[in-house]
DNA sequence: GTTGATCTCTGTAACGATAAAGTTCACCAT
DNA sequence: ATGGTGAACTTTATCGTTACAGAGATCAAC
């Protein structure tokens, strides 16, 4: 197949590359009349217009955006948290005519970076802040935006990001549960591993440990969680490394929390996602949660309104929004935003 | 901000160019020794590796394919159909270390098409087959691949597809509620327009009048709509165009079809998602779909299991997978592929 | 009639990389 | 001594476009 260019249209009509380079750029640059010749020709010549590759290393821009996961990108279309953030991001690039790239680039897999490195993009946008996607695209220079902070010790990385505090908002969970009466509480941790879950539990006096052990496979929510299990201090809890994140996960974690003899009296799951998938598992036993067992999840999906769910809502269509305009806008001002949220009670949390 | 290249790197060590693109790329072209010191004094330089624009427009490959959307970028997050096959086709891509960049190119806005024209891909996939979007990125030279056929005739596009029989599938539908013995049936179509729905009604006889009416705005399903009139020929049929294809406009033509006197005893929508909105709509009056009228949907979802909504299944999975697979591999023979489908009748559609 | 401004169009040089062919030169067999 | 071989680099020529700096031609103004 022969492709044809600026080149052979200007050959062929006896112009110079740049006549037809402007024909198709600034209409001002030449005549009305030739333009209309030039369009026509290259029309009949079935030249489409200007090439996107090398207008795009001419220019140096290429008006497209990545998403960079740390999961496999089916997970970012079935996670509900996820395809809310997405389609907020979305609806901003849509507006500027800007299109999205989605990469995955799970933890772990170092190979996966040459993804960042070979995309074609103006910018990255991670939904996960730790990843070092993002600081191999900071190191291309590219401009970067995360929405969600892991890092252990709640110090920010370089670039923008549009985050909660996630601390606060676990401490804030903890503490709604403690003034209900709690006292033996288990803690639903998203942590991605290899092998089929073990569910094996761990003390809050063993929380660096935990991290350590899933820090390779990818192990969300250090401050959510941290916060909580400040929040709790002093009293009976037991994390539990759920698997990823998921409703299935939370199912399975229900199954093995639920079926106990010493059952917890409250469980806080790191998204509300799980916490649904615990519920299931609640009902499937007869359980009825907020009278049986106490639950609360994380994220303030709109289903949870439904379910009863006390959770904290995050504005995660304002992450995704902000996210999108400071990709797009690199003059705005203020660029490492910390966006509030709020805890909101409902039927699944009860007094002892 | 300086932007190093390999044109530095080869400066400041005194050797060529090309030795530092193959310092990069093809390690048996220099010594072990000299390929040390080019990468270690690019990573000092803060060269992080080849451009990824120029050495696209050098190859002319991206390695990554479009994914094309009638519709807002939001809704395909949103819609089960759509995310299903979306992930389907983000695996094969993400196993094949392919990126997926996606476009909205709304029906009738012409100045979308330039998002196809300046897409940096190597291929174009289509949830949907009559987009002009699909024709530019041909004219391209693009390899594209679509998955629903919407010509009025049932003949089909240039260019590859991954499609099932639409209108043997929406017969096949029809007769199994003639067979029910409803004569008295409304079909619910799918038609974006612009303005508020208005829900006007068509009789078979109105068919075409319908399908130019709304072709500007999208109208989807032609085909297996018309599989459905044809099965129900001679019947008491109506057809209503119910506005974009979601729960909402399901729910919608719901409250205007079943609050009227001579209500229909059965219902057929052209998407699970809008069937489902119309068995919301059915509860909220305290119908019971099945007993008190009869509904259909089409797609297959999983959620019309739990529903009991009769439905025609297609591979879903499938069409995404299949699609990816045909992008890719440009060497394939089978690339015009029909996919089987299947009725599942539940307890949504009962005799009158 | 000179100056300058405006309008059209042209030539050249990148943008950053790589494919393909060419150049050394050491090494080895004949 | 001759020629062949292979390793290790370099040269040259693009990939398709656009920025930039002119070059003629035309026309108005002084």
């Amino acid at each position: 197949m022969v492709r044809i260019t600026q080149q052979d249209i200007a050959k062929v009509m006896g112009v110079s590359v740049m006549t037809v380079s402007n024909a198709f750029n600034r209409p001002d640059q030449l005549s009305a009349e030739l333009r209309e010749r030039v369009l026509a020709r290259a029309a009949k010549m079935g030249y489409t217009g200007p090439d996107a590759l090398a207008r795009q290393l001419r220019s140096g821009r290429t008006n497209t955006f990545a998403v960079a996961f740390e999961e496999k990108l089916s997970y970012a279309f079935s996670d509900p948290f996820s395809v809310a953030w997405l389609a907020a991001f979305s609806e901003v690039m849509e507006k500027h005519r800007a299109s999205i790239t989605l990469l995955s680039v799970p933890a772990g897999d170092a190979d996966a970076l040459g993804a960042i490195q070979n995309a074609a993009v103006d910018g990255v946008a991670g939904l996960c802040g730790n990843q070092p996607a993002m600081e191999r695209a900071r190191q291309r220079g590219l401009p970067t935006v995360y929405c969600t902070l892991n890092r252990r010790d709640g110090s920010h990385e370089p670039g923008d990001y549009v985050v909660i505090d996630d601390h606060a908002a676990g401490k804030e969970l903890a503490l709604h549960l403690r003034r209900l009466g709690h006292r033996r509480i288990f803690l639903l941790a998203e942590a991605a591993y290899p092998t089929q879950a073990i569910l094996k539990e761990y003390r809050p006096a063993e929380f660096e440990t935990l991290v350590d052990t899933y820090a390779d496979y990818g192990f969300a929510d250090y401050l959510r969680l941290s916060g909580m299990v400040e929040g709790l201090a002093g009293l009976d809890v037991t994390i539990v490394p759920a698997g990823t994140n998921s409703r299935r996960a939370g199912h399975v974690a229900g199954t093995l929390v639920l079926d106990r003899s010493d059952r917890p009296t409250a469980v806080v799951a790191m998204s509300d996602v799980m916490a649904l998938g615990f519920m299931d598992a609640c009902r499937q036993r007869g359980l009825e949660p907020g009278e049986d067992i106490s639950i609360a999840g994380f994220d303030g999906l709109p289903e949870t309104a439904e379910a009863g769910l006390t959770t904290v809502r995050q504005p995660v269509r304002d992450k995704g929004r902000i996210a999108a305009e400071l990709l797009l806008d690199p003059t705005r001002t203020a660029r490492r935003i910390i966006l509030p949220h709020e805890l909101i009670v409902r039927r699944s949390t009860r007094p002892v």
